[in-house]
RNA sequence: GCGGGAAUAGCUUAAUUGGUAUAGCGUCAGCCUUCCAAGCUGAAGAUCGCGGGUUCGAAUCCCGUUUCCCGCUCCA
């Protein structure tokens, strides 16, 4: 057996999502809406098998993480608080040279730390080897007067959007030299998804979709350290909807404007962020790589542009058919959040360590990983068209057995002489334990290749001799060959092959060795 | 957002450069079938992405638009 093609196209993957009801264009019928997709039939079992597998690694097989669903709306201020909203975020100029699109808020951001990188480097070259950075950031008066430069532009800025004079923060960027005539004008756009609170007009108020599920375990971290008598170290993990206005969507399920996330805030003791971070880089890497998919397949890439409330980022990538891209984001979020909630909120929420005595914000390292990512990783790295060595070939599913949507496929060898009812009567054991299903239409090849299709790991057929011996045949998915089995002896059979609990033993594994 | 390409049945696709659409696979019904998309009979399924224009006549030409793919770009 030989794959015709290591690469396998997009354009094929998501046309057999389509043709076998994995993934369907949102609104198809209606022209489809851009960047969002409906998960079909056999879709959505493989993607509740790998929610569910991280769900129990992530906080049935540990005493320090326990898990929450948090809603999707939230009051407007933790939008605030967490740096979603601010002034500028909103503000975008287009360079008309080159047609990018910039944020205004990350131009003079830009502006500002090349300005303080060629201190920095000046610096770097006269004093040699007795320059110190971290000292020399704190008390270079260049430096120090770059930094309040920057927040007086801000402020003015700020001033200027507040009498909604837009235009004039072109002029403020042009005398600044951040930009010069040949930008476009400045233009406001939302990548937060707004709708309204309050079914009278008059009553109504703005809200937003979630753009990340984290804030919801910001904002219940009281709550729940407190029902939950957690102590740090503890974590608290979230799988659920996430919304964002994509500028560009693209790359089928891979960027999408709804979306699910699966997430874990681990709070921790102060400046014990390194040691975690690289505890949970290490974790989360090894639980991709327990599903038997390949290494050589996933890597890290670390930020070296940080996000506004993050230290130190990671991110998961995977060798997409489009190249490797961003599957789980590893951020050590420092106190940003929760001190920031704390203000806006004015709620106190800090954390009593009764072993250091004392009261302190914890640190948070978060893992974020993004549900339909994992989806496409896991499909697109399965799905293969393979030569068979009587010249046919055959496209195969070959998922992970134990979160394929289908378990085991049931068919009669013929559709009569008593077959059929041992056949449903296996079914019907059986379907109290797995996902199964019974088929007797067409011929026995030609269902075994619908079952390869959509990742069925077993076949199991009922022949003539299954009459006389209570044996049936177990057809192997990826290797197409089969074994006879005792009728009775099935269920352990699909137990030892496909039941979760064999990767979640790996994952106590990994557990026990970090 | 820019540039390039595409859109015909569930999937893949044909239509001699203007004459209302082809096939394979799949699906459904029946027959037949002793292990890898077998065979026979029959059936359903396409206002050719959508809107407009040119024309006696448009899947085909023109304009607009939507969606998707590729390359840039962007991405708290």
């Amino acid at each position: 057996m030989s794959h015709i093609n290591e690469n396998i196209q997009l354009e094929f993957i998501i046309s057999h999502a389509k043709a076998y009801g994995f993934i369907f264009p949102s609104s198809e019928i209606y022209n489809g809406l851009s960047a969002v997709y409906d998960y079909g039939q056999y879709g959505v079992l493989l993607k509740n098998n790998i929610k569910n597998f991280w769900w129990k690694s992530m906080v049935q097989l540990r005493k320090d993480i326990i898990g929450i669903d948090s809603a999707i709306m939230m009051d407007t201020n933790i939008w605030k608080a967490s740096g979603h909203i601010n002034a500028f975020n909103d503000l975008m100029i287009e360079n008309l040279n080159t047609k990018s699109k910039h944020k205004i808020d990350i131009l003079i951001e830009e502006y500002i730390e090349n300005k303080i990188q060629k201190e920095i480097n000046n610096a770097k070259i006269i004093l040699g080897n007795s320059f110190n950075e971290e000292y020399f950031i704190k008390n270079n008066t260049n430096i120090i007067a770059l930094n309040l430069k920057k927040k007086k532009i801000f402020e003015q800025m700020f001033k200027l959007l507040k009498s909604n004079n837009i235009a004039e923060i072109k002029s403020l960027l042009i005398e600044l030299e951040i930009i010069n005539n040949n930008w476009g004008n400045i233009q406001k756009c939302n990548l937060m998804f707004k709708t309204k609170l309050g079914y009278t007009d008059d009553k109504q108020i703005d809200i937003y979709l979630r753009p990340e599920t984290a804030q919801g375990i910001f904002s219940n971290f009281s709550n729940v350290q407190k029902t939950g008598r957690m102590k740090i170290p503890f974590g608290i993990a979230q799988i659920g909807k996430a919304f964002r206005n994509e500028i560009i969507a693209r790359q089928f399920i891979f960027r999408m404007k709804e979306f699910e996330q699966m997430e874990m805030q681990f709070f921790i003791a102060p400046h014990e962020d390194k040691k975690w971070f690289s505890y949970w880089k290490n974790i989360r890497l090894k639980w991709y790589l327990s599903l038997g998919l390949d290494k050589y397949y996933f890597k890290f890439k670390n930020h070296t542009k940080l996000a506004h409330y993050a230290n130190a980022a990671t991110d998961i990538e995977y060798k997409f058919p489009f190249g490797f891209k961003e599957l789980e984001g590893i951020h050590s979020r420092t106190d940003f959040d929760l001190r920031n909630h704390q203000k806006f909120s004015k709620k106190k929420l800090q954390y009593y360590d009764p072993y250091k005595k004392c009261c302190y914000i914890p640190y948070v390292i978060e893992t974020s990983a993004g549900l339909d990512r994992i989806f496409l990783s896991i499909f697109s790295y399965s799905l293969k068209k393979e030569l068979l060595p009587n010249g046919n070939s055959r496209i195969v599913l070959k998922l992970p057995p134990t979160i394929a949507p289908i378990k085991a496929a049931i068919f009669p060898l013929v559709n009569k002489d008593g077959l059929p009812e041992i056949a449903i009567n296996i079914f019907n054991k059986l379907k109290l334990y797995y996902n199964i299903i019974y088929e007797e239409k067409e011929s026995i090849g030609k269902r075994y290749r619908r079952q390869d299709a959509i990742g069925t790991p077993f076949c199991i057929t009922v022949d003539y001799e299954s009459l006389s011996d209570n044996n049936v045949t177990i057809r192997f998915r990826d290797s197409m060959l089969s074994k006879r089995v005792s009728i009775k002896n099935l269920k352990k059979f699909l137990e030892n092959h496909i039941n979760m609990k064999i990767l979640l033993k790996k994952i106590i594994n990994i557990y026990n060795k970090n």
